[in-house]
DNA sequence: TTAAGTTGTATCTATTATGAATACAGGTAT
DNA sequence: ATACCTGTATTCATAATAGATACAACTTAA
């Protein structure tokens, strides 16, 4: 099981929409750079946009940061591409036995973990931002230079 | 996306183990509990089994718990049960355009954020352990009787 | 106004993981 | 010898992902 690509390809469209604020970044373009279908990226960009990320409109080519990078936390990219629903990253078995002393508790007795863990989870992408990303790739960019 | 039930159902069939102590918890007893089939149970059985979480025996009906209940940290079946492989909790796009500043360091720049969130995951599901949720079950079956 | 290019969607397909189900070999006990 | 159980392979239906094609709606430039 994995979480989908579709976070991480989220935040490489948003670096690159910064990096590359001076020109113009179609679809294409970034479909080219992330390395998959325009389609795909489309489709990603119009849930970004949906979660006041990025600015698009219809006909014209390009889009663009909506906020500072500064301002965009990877938990906001995170939550907008939906690559997993509120209180549902782990599936609990559906129906245990009533007559069973396990079997009618266990759900309630484990979804707070599992809610506490996936907030954990989501607590750690709030401490970074588009921002430190792109720190990074231009840091990485450096030392490989020397 | 959401992480295999595997894991839930792991921590029903360690908590009725220790539960039934005093009966015998066959395939078919565990799978009417968490209502499912035997061989579902029994595949996460040998899991459990193969990282010395339980003792099962070919032919010898019934299983029991190869620790204390207090020494079994939900951690330790989430990884039995292999629900999520070690820095793979995420999957990142393959093959970025390597002539591109962001494709070619995005890789480098994300996974250690991702890491991070996936170990914040795991750490929470260390501090619980199956005596941990047994004593929930009975409270949760204490609470609803008053 | 026409043509070209782009976004926003819908649809189809291949691949993969999950979980239900059946079957059966091999082990155990009465 | 019979009955029961574990361990494992296999099949099947379902769902999510990601690649791909197609096209309507919109914008801009010629």
């Amino acid at each position: 099981m994995q979480i989908s690509s579709r976070f991480s390809v989220g935040v490489h469209i948003l670096a690159l929409l910064d990096i590359n604020k001076d020109g113009i970044s179609s679809s294409e373009f970034l479909a080219g750079s992330v390395n998959t279908n325009p389609t795909l990226i489309r489709k990603i960009m119009g849930m970004l946009k949906k979660n006041g990320l990025i600015e698009v409109q219809p006909g014209i080519a390009g889009a663009s940061l909506a906020k500072a990078p500064s301002d965009i936390r990877l938990v906001d990219v995170y939550k907008a591409v939906e690559v997993v629903k509120d209180q549902e990253l782990f599936s609990v078995h559906e129906n245990p036995l009533r007559e069973c002393l396990v079997g009618r508790n266990i759900q309630e007795s484990i979804t707070p973990v599992l809610s506490a863990a996936q907030i954990a989870l989501e607590k750690e992408l709030e401490n970074v931002t588009i921002e430190d990303i792109i720190k990074e790739i231009k840091k990485k960019e450096k030392d490989q230079h020397n």
